[in-house]
DNA sequence: ATCCGGATCGCCT
DNA sequence: GGCGATCCGGATG
């Protein structure tokens, strides 16, 4: 009568491995997809935070005018035009940090912002980090918010997200007809492109504007 | 639920 | 000098 486990939980904690370059090493709007369901893993030393991505955004370039890459090779960017399979962690509205995963070959220019993640590891961690959240989903719904919870910040920038601090590792894949598709959040300039990806019904997925066109993903 | 303004600052024009 | 790949709190319907 010993409390072994009564449920299937063993294969819910077991970690992925990291994800190797070559996973970022293609079209970016594909990794962006593809990243859903994966689990983004931040280490400091106050301990370790995880949460299963389940929102991002693909920035594809110095054609595309919503991404960073329109400035060219500057400090803030150079991590932006560095290998595939990097950090870029940028500084914005003078008080947050928000997390990308360089993609394509070294230069391009492009990157995956995520977005959203859903806890799975580090709750109260990120409770302490984030008092002001009032509801669970709170901690995390926002670029801005998941990096606050999970301890992101700039130094982290421009290192293989295959070690520490933050690794992305291989998760429960996310079916195609759970994907949505909608146009990217808070930008001006291609403003209509549809390159935001979020898993359907996930309550940590941050609020998508009511006139906003939405559709299911086609491979 | 949706809209709006304020906070705050590094970076590029 | 002005503008963000944002968040939050307060006002409004």
């Amino acid at each position: 009568m010993t409390k072994r486990d009564a449920a299937p939980s063993a294969r819910r904690s077991r970690l992925g491995a990291p994800l190797a370059p070559s996973f970022y090493d293609r079209p970016t709007e594909l990794v962006a997809r593809e990243l859903l369901g994966a689990v983004l893993e931040c280490t400091t030393p106050e301990g370790v935070t995880r949460g299963r991505i389940v929102e991002t955004e693909a920035y594809l370039g110095d054609h595309d005018d919503a991404c960073h890459a329109v400035a060219g090779l500057t400090r803030r960017t150079k991590d932006l035009f560095g290998p595939p399979g990097i950090s870029y962690v940028y500084f914005i509205y003078g008080m947050y940090w928000c997390f990308n995963a360089v993609t394509r070959e070294r230069g391009h220019g492009s990157a995956v912002l995520v977005r959203a993640v859903h806890p799975t590891d580090g709750l109260p961690l990120m409770h302490a980090r984030r008092p002001k959240a009032k509801r669970e989903r709170d901690l995390t719904n926002g670029p801005g918010k998941l990096c606050l919870a999970m301890g992101i910040v700039g130094e982290m920038s421009g290192r293989s997200l295959r070690t520490p601090p933050l690794m992305i590792r291989a998760g429960e894949p996310v079916a195609d007809d759970q994907v949505i598709v909608t146009p990217r959040i808070g930008i001006t300039r291609a403003a209509d492109w549809p390159l935001r990806y979020l898993v359907r019904d996930d309550p940590f997925v941050s609020a998508t504007p009511k006139h906003f066109q939405q559709r299911t993903w086609s491979p």
